[in-house]
DNA sequence: CGGTATCCGTTCTGATACTG
DNA sequence: CAGTATCAGAACGGATACCG
């Protein structure tokens, strides 16, 4: 049996806390996805409402046209992000977040807000850890 | 002005609630660090108790002895993991969280209890979209 | 044991051009 | 507007060899 699990048997014994390390592991491979680089500010913006392609695309600076198409596939395929057609000329196109999608938000932003409220201190770090190494 | 920063002051109606999408963003930056893939396994290891290298790596099914050294470099430089070298032989290096790394421990737990809760729904929605697509 | 140095294939990513 | 297709360069990551 090779197929992605939870994988909460190996009987290690950092799995009875739940935690999996192991490659084949779907929460590995989930994780690596939502810990992406832009679906990160995708979900973190399209929790405040629906956005369209361009909209998206300037609000995430430096992101190319192909790498958001790209994110945006993988997180409607994942069911967070819901795309909606519009029929008409010229072609809108708005995408959204999904219950599921929403769900995830909170997590998201407590990730971010973390970030912001101690860049501080990483910065810190790492001038010290550069003076210090050289 | 190029150097990273907070950049809350771009104007935008979205700063205005915090997010930071700008690609020089210091923030962005750390973020980007924070949700790699064996940032998170490693700091959700360590939050347990320090770990030798030897006991990670035998923890992070598939992390290679590279990518493993790499990665405690920097945790270690932007201060959220501690090393801990041991004058003995043969040598003993411990890793820890620091305080700081600690204060984001429970961020990171968040994310990956997320990511349990709501493997089967994710798992569904690929099938479905898989199925959809062809 | 706990690394560092090097090589090298793969993967990611941005730029560009084109389309319904 | 919202993509798709293609390509080349950069970055990532693993395998291997060697060291204090």
């Amino acid at each position: 049996m090779k197929s992605p699990t939870h994988c909460a048997d190996t009987g290690s014994d950092y799995d009875v806390l739940q935690w999996d390390t192991r490659e084949d592991c779907e929460v590995r491979q989930i994780l690596d996805r939502i810990a992406d680089k832009w679906s990160l500010l995708v979900i973190a913006l399209l929790d405040r409402g629906s956005l369209r392609f361009t909209e998206l695309r300037r609000e995430i600076d430096g992101v190319s046209q192909r790498m958001l198409t790209v994110t945006l596939r993988q997180l409607e395929r994942d069911g967070l992000v819901e795309r909606t057609v519009h029929a008409v000329v010229p072609p809108r196109v708005d995408y959204a977040l999904t219950p599921l999608g929403r769900t995830l938000h909170e997590t998201v932003r407590s990730l971010v807000a973390w970030t912001e409220s101690h860049q501080r201190e990483i910065a810190a770090a790492r001038a010290t850890y550069d003076a210090r190494t050289g």
